[in-house]
DNA sequence: TCCTTAGTTGACGTTTACGTTAACGGCAAC
DNA sequence: GTTGCCGTTAACGTAAACGTCAACTAAGGA
């Protein structure tokens, strides 16, 4: 197997400098990460170091805000995504989770696709009249 | 043409519980709504009157938050909606804000389809380790 | 030794999107 | 005429997700 190249391995140290800028976001925020518990970086005397968990985890927490939803939506999707192997009870419930994640999503999916079909016409007729405005000379 | 049936009539009259009723949301909210210029109710007196096409832009307000849009974002959105015909400049300005939106939908909507792979991927592995918990006993 | 750089912990400030009283107005019913 | 009921404005409160200092520390160079 291939050594580094951004894939998940958890010896790979990062301060959090060089976290923050490599996604762009200020120190602060993975503070407020951590505090939350989705971050949990070592520490070396009192800093930060990320490994790349870490760092796989913030690309997921991005892209989670990007969706829309919440830290805590966040954090409770990343958990099943490492939830232990457990026992049939817990799995059972994993499962529905997911089933309900699943149904959110696919509700937002539809949202955004409607929005779509709605900018595609609106953009349908402004090409429209903005044809009108500039008659075709046919150069 | 159908009269009522929910479509976009400007003679509809709701009072602001009736819509907030409707939609499930208090009418604080309704009421930030116009503060915010996405609804602009008549008065009747003191009273709002909502009519069809507020009612329409209530459920495109909604529909833009389960995707994840702040308000000001809508606004926006639902302002491309019925922009004015306008001259040759405006139309493509549109144009152009449309294609930008359409970029951030897209991404959202990519963004949710790997969330919906990986929580497939977290569903088939708890399954399969959900049937080795509980062997087929051939039933 | 002093300086710079990078990091740390508070702690208060800010924006968004409402929630929650409080205090009042209008009108129909009793 | 007063009791509900529905509505109004005004204003303060709140949760989320950080931003923005301030004051301090620890390590590494010149």
């Amino acid at each position: 197997m291939n050594r580094a190249q951004g894939s998940d391995f958890s010896d790979d140290r990062y301060s959090i400098s060089e976290l923050s800028g490599e996604f762009d976001v200020t120190p602060r925020t993975l503070r407020w990460y951590e505090s939350e518990g989705l971050l949990s970086p070592i520490r070396e005397g009192t800093r930060r170091i990320y490994n790349g968990r870490d760092r796989t985890r913030v690309r997921l927490i991005l892209r989670g805000k990007r969706i829309g939803f919440t830290l805590a939506e966040i954090r409770d999707i990343i958990e099943m995504y490492d939830a232990a192997p457990g026992e049939g009870g817990q799995l059972r419930h994993l499962i529905d989770r997911i089933g309900d994640r699943r149904t959110e999503l696919q509700q937002r999916r539809d949202d955004i696709e409607r929005t779509l079909r709605e900018l595609d016409e609106v953009e349908a007729r402004a090409l429209l009249r903005l044809s009108e405005l500039t008659p075709d000379r046919g150069f």
